[in-house]
DNA sequence: CGTAAAATACCCTTCGCAGGGTATTTTGCA
DNA sequence: TGCAAAATACCCTGCGAAGGGTATTTTACG
């Protein structure tokens, strides 16, 4: 049967590159390919890949989507997904997904080796962490869980940081204006943060946009 | 001389791994030790120890705490600065922190790796350039002219920025409310752009702040 | 010295947002 | 099934900003 096909996904170029070289040189697994997003994954993938080892960024659920668009055009390929975000949650989310495996980021290379294995072997790999108890630990990781925004307060952050008004943002999300007003509130509250303006430095200066 | 002993800290083990895989099969690197935290990682610096690798966890400083503190009791450690937050504040930040090098993860593990031997070879190597303080005023003076905003306006423009009500502007200013705002009004038409956040935005993407 | 550009200052109206509430529906999870 | 959190939606007030003017003083420069 040859080599094991593997395809990594990750929005971090180092992060891609290094995890290429390291599980690229293990066993006999070759890195047919990398992307840094969804879209250009979907490219990559054909009838010889074997293997979709992605990670799971917050906020939205693109990601996901690109995962369920995985699962369904080509249901021959395994997926494991790497994330750091460590929560029970995800894992479940993921199962629902048919997704074949989960590594938090916080394991290590062994793991995600072991991972990639038991998947090999037609088994499925959900590693629960043990020491994810240390809850300030992950806040660090996360700041969005940092500042304890919700799902949609993130998305609304972006928006604003984005130039859109309370009306434009209530439009494409299609709930009412005085919803998102109040996520304003609730974000500004959030972040002691109370303008506009203020919002669109923060969430660049984190990345946000 | 031989090889040239290196440090790697990061808190995502999975990256922590493949990165110390990565780069200590290139070159003479060798990898001498990692760590998932500041603290741990202060523990394997020593005399042999000739560079640290770390990543920056915004935000919050307890991981500028842990480089000051690199920088403070071995000063002969080089120190290279791996960040996802590509962002300028933080690359001044570093500059005054007297950081070696700084490479956003967004970069690929080529840049990585030229950043080190640049690194090595004695210079300084910051991929998303920190410009020094005459290139920045040569860069403000550039940008002006090309929106041909003058000086006045410029310097409103940069207070907008730092998300100052146009009140506390004419009071930093010492002029009337009613000038801030006809500066306001006229950077607007000037650059086509039509809010506070905009504004905000603009001037962070273009370095003014 | 004269002129143009820049900086200063004020008039007006409309609109959106900040900040203070309260309240209901929906959802995730135990 | 039931609870807690999240998401939804509305009330109110007041302030500041956007956008439209006009006008005066100050500065820069040939």
């Amino acid at each position: 049967m040859g080599e094991y096909r593997i395809v990594i996904v990750d929005d971090h170029k180092v992060f891609l590159d290094s995890l290429a070289l390291a599980v690229g040189q293990c066993s006999d697994h070759k890195i047919v390919g990398t992307a840094l997003n969804g879209t250009d994954a979907l490219d990559l993938i054909n009838k010889k890949v074997d293997m979709v080892i992605c990670d799971l960024n917050m906020p939205g659920n693109y990601k996901l989507e690109f995962i369920r668009a995985l699962k369904t055009n080509h249901t021959h390929v395994k997926v494991l997904v790497l994330t750091m975000y460590d929560e029970r949650r995800i894992i479940r989310q993921l199962s629902r997904l048919k997704v074949d495996g989960y590594v938090p980021k916080g394991a290590g290379l062994e793991e995600l080796l072991t991972g990639i294995e038991m998947i090999r072997q037609g088994r499925r790999y959900f590693r629960q962490s043990p020491e994810s108890r240390p809850k300030a630990k992950k806040v660090e990781d996360d700041f969005a869980k940092q500042f304890k925004l919700t799902k949609r307060e993130l998305e609304v952050l972006t928006l604003i940081a984005r130039d859109c008004s309370s009306k434009e943002i209530s439009q494409q999300l299609k709930v009412s204006v005085a919803t998102i007003a109040t996520h304003r509130k609730n974000v500004m509250r959030k972040l002691n943060l109370h303008s506009a303006s203020a919002l669109t430095k923060f969430a660049l200066e984190n990345g946000l946009v």
